[in-house]
DNA sequence: GTCGTATTTAACCACAAAGTTATCAACTTA
DNA sequence: TAAGTTGATAACTTTGTGGTTAAATACGAC
């Protein structure tokens, strides 16, 4: 899993690591922050924040104490521009799927045309 | 990690099942031929085509002693639409960094306006 | 310097993931 | 029926992941 989009969608596979990203949309937070609304320790917050600042998709500053994070979008941007290469895909089985309702609603006349 | 979203990104992390996917877009393959282009032995594969099927992202039908197996993009759109909540980001980074870059080449009047 | 707060690190545990080889099952064909 | 091909499954090994608690670090306040 060396390359940087494996390591972008597997960061983004976990859904508390997706929650504190979601929270950091809103904003800058510090860690403790972020680790309010999970029954998890502090320490294993921690190292989901470690995970997503390996992945670049957060940064860290230093201020006091305390180590606010911040959202980095960048590397999203690669999985949607990966992504593009199957939109037509999902977009062409809808088209197959309303093509199938009007063949039901027209009582199906000539149902297989290919 | 019971949730749809998160099982998808978890087979999409993998780079041999991102590979089998490009493959399968190319339209439908038998379990052979699509480990024929990877090292590992054909029982990996099948447990990798058994982790993208579980998440919905191939089907497989039977054909004599064949499997062959197709994409199935519907849950690369519920990634894709996930990712649209954060575009703004990556899209307002690019922003910054062009305003950045006008403000260098016009030798920085009034570098901080905010 | 000591205390309290914020955060990271270390050591550990349980379990899942990714691979292996060997065996089994389903099917075609001779 | 026997043999060959395709694929799945079982048992096992190794490594990674997500969590724990306890100790260490960094800083501000007193």
């Amino acid at each position: 899993m060396t390359d940087q989009l494996s390591a972008t969608l597997s960061a983004l596979a976990d859904p508390t690591r997706r929650g504190i990203l979601a929270r950091l949309a809103t904003g800058e937070a510090t860690v403790k922050e972020l680790a309010a609304p999970y029954e998890m320790s502090l320490a294993a917050v921690s190292k989901h924040l470690k995970v997503l600042e390996g992945a670049g998709l957060i940064s860290r500053s230093k201020e006091a104490q305390w180590r606010p994070c911040r959202l980095e979008a960048g590397p999203m941007r690669d999985v949607a521009g990966w992504l593009e290469n199957y939109r037509r895909f999902w977009e062409e089985s809808l088209d197959q799927l309303e093509v199938y309702l009007a063949e039901l609603q027209k009582g199906d006349p000539g149902g297989s045309k290919n």
